[in-house]
DNA sequence: CCAAAAGTGTTTCACGTACACCCATGC
DNA sequence: GCATGGGTGTACGTGAAACACTTTTGG
């Protein structure tokens, strides 16, 4: 079983990815597993795992998110290292975290196709986590807290059409805060980074909203001029 | 000589941290340092080396630069993680890079201190870097100009006590861009962080300015509260 | 007295903010 | 026809930006 067959002249630590995905529904919400081995089995847990020798660390991310979650080509970005001696109990373990973020209702049915159960939780109602994650998932909802207001990752959580009513909830769920509806407007139009589709929701019991896009080829040059952004 | 006794299931990444050190001058520097043995033997790079088995990695980065550098008690902070898989040309390395920021007319001297050769450079007269350095000290850059805006690190470049004409020195030359003199002590002087500290320079050939220090327990408290800031 | 940097106010304009009503649609 | 969210404009105040001269000191 345990054929130990690499060898080193100092220890090294273990290497690993956690995820920390973010998803919106009519709250923030973060995706858990739950774990099935030890240590700490049967508590719920970020997706994670070992980095393979052949994979880059976001290669590794992004491989791990899809075998735990089912969850593919979703935004990821690189969050920080955590390397607390003790932070897992069995030995060394130095994890690089990444925060993703997806749109819930594409992810809401391959939640349990892995043979691990895994699950999405409101923010303010977590279950005790696994190793050192609750310390993780708090610096990654302030980092996303932090940079949503200066570039546009907040439409990754958002569905490729939305309406300027989802586009406004979404930036009030993240931020904590309700906004001006007419101010949000304005800004949003001046920053003149969405495409009107000319299309309307359908099956709404009320008044059908106008759906956009995010012009992410535009927002591209603009920003390669160093252009700014702010919510 | 390698007695190799640490041995493991699956072949580990060995871990290292590496330090960018701005300094202000009067332009922005960066501490590099000589290395002395392969690879890359001769080149310049930024200083670093394994993480050990009984220290964090802001412990490792912080052994390192006072190794490397006769830096003690700088400002560190952690930057990004790069795991591409052939950065060392030797066997897969990962790095937890981090940023450091330190006076360097206080670290003048100490630059030579250890047997390597250390140096102060210009960011836009860099020699050619070893390995993936000059990513690194790239990112680290643009780091430092985002985070300057919004968080008081550019004080941990200047003496603890300084005049306005370098704290604006100062932010120009990390901004890139001169500021207007009536404008920039406006505003510094509604953030209201500074304290006057009733005296002026001495032994300067023109009117003598007054000295200031930063205000870091009303910053601290302020942070708290979540009170923003920017230049 | 000259050089060199310190120090100081006002005007203008853009933007953030506060705020309330009618509209379209489905049931 | 009523409930539900969609969509729109104006007035006010604050803050950013542009701008030039006098003061102090050492040499």
């Amino acid at each position: 079983m345990s054929k130990k067959t690499f060898s080193y002249e100092y220890p090294r630590a273990a290497l690993t990815v956690d995820c920390v995905v973010f998803g919106l529904d009519d709250e923030l919400k973060v995706m858990l597993i739950q774990r099935d081995i030890p240590p700490f089995e049967g508590s719920w847990a970020l997706p994670g795992g070992f980095v393979h020798p052949d994979e880059t660390l976001d290669e590794a991310a992004a491989r791990e998110l899809r075998e735990e979650t089912g969850i593919d080509g979703a935004f990821l970005e690189q969050l920080y290292t955590f390397g607390e001696i003790k932070r897992d109990p069995r030995e060394r373990v130095v994890t690089v975290s990444y925060f993703a973020l997806v749109n819930l209702n594409e992810h809401r049915i391959e939640a349990t196709t892995d043979a691990r159960s895994a699950a999405w939780f409101c923010l303010d109602d977590l279950p005790t986590l696994a190793f050192d994650h609750e310390k993780i998932l708090k610096i990654a909802h302030q980092r996303l807290k932090g940079k949503v207001r200066y570039q546009p990752i907040g439409f990754e959580l958002l569905p490729k059409k939305f309406t300027l009513g989802e586009l406004q909830a979404m930036y009030e769920q993240i931020l904590g805060k309700p906004l001006d509806k007419r101010n949000f407007r304005k800004k949003i139009s001046k920053i003149d980074l969405l495409v009107d589709l000319n299309e309307v929701q359908k099956d709404v019991a009320h008044r059908a909203a106008r759906l956009y896009k995010f012009d992410q080829k535009k927002y591209n040059q603009l920003e390669k001029q160093g252009v700014l952004f702010e919510i």
